[in-house]
DNA sequence: CATAATATGTAACACTTGTTATCGTATCTT
DNA sequence: AAGATACGATAACAAGTGTTACATATTATG
């Protein structure tokens, strides 16, 4: 009765993530994600209402990306919340326009603990291990911990931050024993 | 021989910057201007090459915005870099879309320093405070401290952290303690 | 006062944006 | 195989962008 689709929704998000990957959430334009997609504009408008609609889908697609991303980072370090902080500060450096759409956009919808994982269980694992550390107040340690390291990477994404991942690394577990240690 | 001009330079970037205060940059047009300014499209080419000249124009204005809302800070901490961590977080909290041209946007030009003032006196001053209070490090303790300030304020950016004034006094003291005795 | 020179307003240009109308066509159902 | 119908390409529309051409207004100087 009617015909098949070519051009799919996930295509579509896929095409206009790519685009902001490199030139941020303002590079999506009706037709600069269709020439990505290889049709025409005809299909976003099928799929969605409009292109605000569309910039919603890369959100949430650029936060799987993150996702992601974190699960696949090397987890070599014993100090709590040592390894989120290196994978978002990693994350920061190599996606500088996904980071800024993710966690400093205007648009930004989600707070980092939904971004991260639509629930909070990364963070409460985290919260496990500084207690069997000894730490007497662990959501106190995280929320000093993680405002450092979302400075850290928010310079990094401004480019005012340009430790290797070694020196950085050793800041963090210098930083943790500094407020564990209170 | 020549028809005195009425809107001068200062008057179109007065009015740019107005509109960057609430829009932000992206809210800068040639037509949003002349109507701020109370003229026509013309004066502003008459001044200004482009609009990017014209953007250039108000991110130094921004910069002294920002010098002067630190120059009129009220300095009640004894602790080195907090009086310029409070003024900085107040900052990002009354004028978000300063903040975010002058500090995390993607045109910005300038160091936090040269903001500061255009050159390093400021922190200087911090420096040698540190010093007197017995910090052996001090430019490594304010490497750390305004990474975590830096981190505060982009969050007060986004809201996702809204302490008052009062409680971010105590914990910027907290922080500085903590780094001060290691 | 007349004139020359510059500032400003009006209006246009070329371009880009989101969005939609039209129309040919592929494909599922019968 | 035939027809109904959703799909997708083309092309248009309206709105908004930076920028410029031109006419008008204004002012210092002769």
């Amino acid at each position: 009765m009617a015909r098949k689709e070519s051009i799919t929704k996930q295509m579509i998000i896929d095409a206009a993530y790519n685009i902001a990957r490199t030139e941020g959430m303002q590079g999506i334009t009706a037709r600069n994600v269709a020439e990505q997609a290889n049709c025409s504009t005809q299909p976003i408008f099928r799929t969605f209402q409009n292109m605000e609609e569309l910039m919603d889908g890369v959100y949430e697609r650029a936060a799987l990306a993150f996702q992601e991303f974190y699960r696949m980072y090397p987890r070599t370090e014993k100090f709590p919340f040592c390894n989120l902080g290196l994978a978002y500060i990693a994350f920061a450096k190599e996606e500088k326009e996904l980071f800024r759409i993710l966690f400093v956009g205007e648009k930004k919808k989600k707070s980092f603990y939904e971004v991260l994982n639509g629930n909070t269980e990364n963070v409460r694992t985290e919260i496990q291990i500084a207690t069997a550390q000894g730490c007497k107040n662990p959501s106190g340690l995280f929320m000093k911990l993680w405002i450092f390291i979302h400075g850290a990477a928010c310079m990094t994404m401004t480019g005012d931050y340009d430790l290797s991942d070694e020196e950085t690394k050793e800041l963090l577990q210098n930083i943790c024993r500094s407020f564990m240690s209170v």
